[in-house]
RNA sequence: GGAGCCGUGGUGUAGCCUGGUAAACACGCCGGCCUGUCAAGCCGGAGAUCGCGGGUUCAAAUCCCGUCGGUUCCGCCA
């Protein structure tokens, strides 16, 4: 390239106030108008876009050039910017006023027609996509998608900078631990028969840094999960990874709040409403059935149990019998539905694993329902009320023990909100879910599971139930919610050896398994480990609500297809013999 | 591991349920005309045996089975 053709701007920054101005612009052909005569030249680059104006009068060469380019072409340019005459003006267009005139074209690389149109509006296919992510990656949505996430980084990183956070590197070549997800494994060519894992997160380390008295710790990285793929699940993804010495639950989501106040107003212009609302896990799972609730929409739960006390129908006796409870939501959004509509929600909840689902209208002072004839003038005028039902309501009941009964109300409320295209009441809404329960009981493997992870601490006050009653015992967590979508959560950490242990051997690992995998841990925390606690975030999934995407693919450069491979390199691969000979490995 | 959906010129789709004439449309591509377009326009042209394999049938893009790829969900994901 020619040093007259470096360029001076870019292409979508041009305004009026260049007029006049001579520019150098690089980019890539958008698309081409050719007149003939005149020809228009649409080039673009990161920025946007902006005409470019080749006359044969002004110059032959750029003419015959612009004759020959074709869409994707690479070109740079010289030429006078000039204001559009006033009838030709493209309000379309950031760079809509002005064009520039092209004394001087470029060719610097021509391109194959692409495989698919670089153009807004046409998504092509998934594979085709991603088997050439670098065109896909062209167009103007990705780009302002990758665009956005590198400012919610920005963002980030400059926050925590400037409240004392260091950022520190943690391994990728590491140690498998129990618990948790598939590990990635990654054999060791030194250490023949032995691997490395791939960190599922920075977890222990970044415990490790506060015991070495780093104090705030914060880290953009990758952490690695070999299980399967979901919408919003990819085996390689990033956590915004933080960790906090001598702090309680609420000093970590102050300073959380704060971090995401300045996210949301840097890339949304929104002004979050600190502090942000709190919900108990129970109170959570009580209200909307639900630990990561969408509270942009109402249609909260009740419990109406009691009132089916000394019911005369069968199915409550007999339900409440079985100490099951009956809880449902007025439904919002639609009026009287139709008899249809209420068969197809019935229908969703058996779908569920319901055995019915129980719906009722008011309807003046009576109550329209399969049921309605079971029901005593006592038990209407008690779900009337119970559930807030005004003229025309329904109200969608359930039947079945407390988890069963949220599981399916969560899931029938977040399809009520889809099916009936309900408004959301706020463009926004986050709210931390706390006191999470430490444990929870695994059927199949008849054992206590850590809720959040084995690290985490009790509440002060629960210790004493630690052996007698784990269920009851709750910790000091705190997941962040927006929009009905789990963002991030974290908590308080075991920094004592003995509560750590006892931890340990309520989840079944043995004294001598413990120590093995986890001895470098328990040895740390006897050598004045503070007290601390962190957090860590999804920034993929953060991105995508930024974003307003409902795919993670589209927020990752270069992610994996659902089956876990990489189209554009071909990865996984297979190995040469002598590579698995060096590693000691034989495929079966 | 299981279930659903999709696969038709380069791209996006229609056709498939109800098998039967030249597989239709838009965009793109190629050529020509054209000096103010911006999804430029006008004229002309090339381009698909319908993912792949098997079966049913006189006849399959269409029905059936299998398989591959993509995708969504369940299981799984501390």
């Amino acid at each position: 390239m020619g040093y007259d053709m470096r360029r001076t701007h870019m292409c979508g920054d041009l305004r009026e106030g260049h007029a006049g101005e001579e520019v150098a612009l690089c980019g890539w052909v958008n698309t081409r108008r050719d007149h003939g005569g005149v020809i228009f030249l649409d080039l673009r680059d990161r920025s946007g876009l902006v005409q470019l104006v080749c006359n044969p009068e002004l110059s032959p060469r750029a003419h015959a050039l612009a004759h020959q380019a074709r869409a994707e072409y690479v070109m740079a340019c010289r030429g006078e910017v000039r204001l559009r005459p006033p009838e030709a003006v493209n309000p379309a267009l950031a760079t809509g006023k002005v064009e520039v005139m092209v004394r001087e074209l470029e060719l610097l690389n021509p391109a194959q027609t692409p495989p698919f149109e670089i153009q807004e509006g046409v998504t092509p296919d998934e594979s085709l996509r991603l088997r050439y992510r670098y065109l896909d990656l062209r167009r103007s949505v990705m780009q302002e998608t990758l665009l956005l996430r590198a400012a919610v980084t920005r963002t980030v990183r400059s926050y925590l900078d400037e409240n004392g956070f260091i950022e520190l590197e943690t391994p990728m070549l590491t140690k498998s631990t129990p618990e948790g997800a598939r590990d990635f494994v990654v054999p060791s060519r030194l250490q023949p028969g032995r691997f490395y894992a791939l960190p599922q997160s920075p977890q222990l380390f970044k415990q490790l840094l506060m015991v070495a008295g780093f104090d705030r710790y914060y880290q953009v990285v990758k952490c690695f999960r070999d299980e399967d793929l979901r919408a919003d699940r990819q085996p390689e993804f990033t956590q915004i990874d933080m960790e906090m010495s001598f702090v309680d639950a609420d000093e970590v989501m102050t300073t959380v709040e704060g971090m995401f106040s300045r996210v949301f107003r840097e890339v949304r212009g929104f002004e979050m409403k600190t502090p942000l609302p709190r919900l108990t896990w129970r109170r959570s799972m009580e209200l909307y059935g639900d630990d990561r609730p969408d509270l942009r929409f109402g249609m909260t739960i009740s419990e109406l149990t009691e009132l089916f006390a000394s019911s005369e129908s069968r199915l409550f006796r007999e339900a409440l019998g079985r100490g099951e409870s009956v809880r449902g939501f007025r439904l919002d959004g639609v009026t009287s539905p139709s008899r249809k509509i209420l068969d197809e929600l019935v229908e969703f909840a058996r779908g569920l694993g319901s055995a019915g689902l129980i719906w009722v209208v008011r309807e003046g002072d009576d109550l329209r329902s399969p049921l309605s004839r079971h029901l005593s003038e006592e038990e209407k005028t008690g779900i009337v009320e119970g559930l807030g039902l005004g003229e025309g309501e329904a109200g969608l009941l359930l039947l079945g023990t407390f988890e069963e009964t949220s599981e399916r109300l969560s899931r029938l409320r977040r399809h009520c909100v889809e099916r009936f295209g309900m408004e959301p009441r706020t463009p926004w809404s986050m709210v931390w879910i706390v006191d999470f329960p430490l444990f929870e009981w695994d059927e199949e493997e008849g054992r206590y599971k850590s809720n959040h992870h084995p690290f985490t601490s009790p509440k002060t006050e629960h210790l004493d139930y630690l052996e007698k009653e784990p269920l009851r015992v709750l910790s000091d967590s705190y997941d962040l919610v927006i929009n009905g979508s789990e963002v991030g959560g974290g908590s308080i950490r075991i920094h004592r050896r003995d509560l750590q242990e006892r931890v340990f051997r309520l989840l079944g690992l043995g004294e001598e398994e413990a120590w093995e995998k986890f001895g470098f841990l328990l040895e740390a925390l006897e050598y004045g480990a503070p007290p601390h606690g962190g957090v860590a975030f999804g920034l993929d999934r953060l991105v995508m609500l930024l974003a307003g995407r409902d795919n993670i693919r589209d927020v990752i450069a270069f992610p994996k297809t659902q089956s876990g491979t990489d189209l554009l390199t071909g990865a996984p691969d297979v190995l040469y013999p002598q590579q698995l000979g060096e590693l000691r490995l034989k495929t079966i």
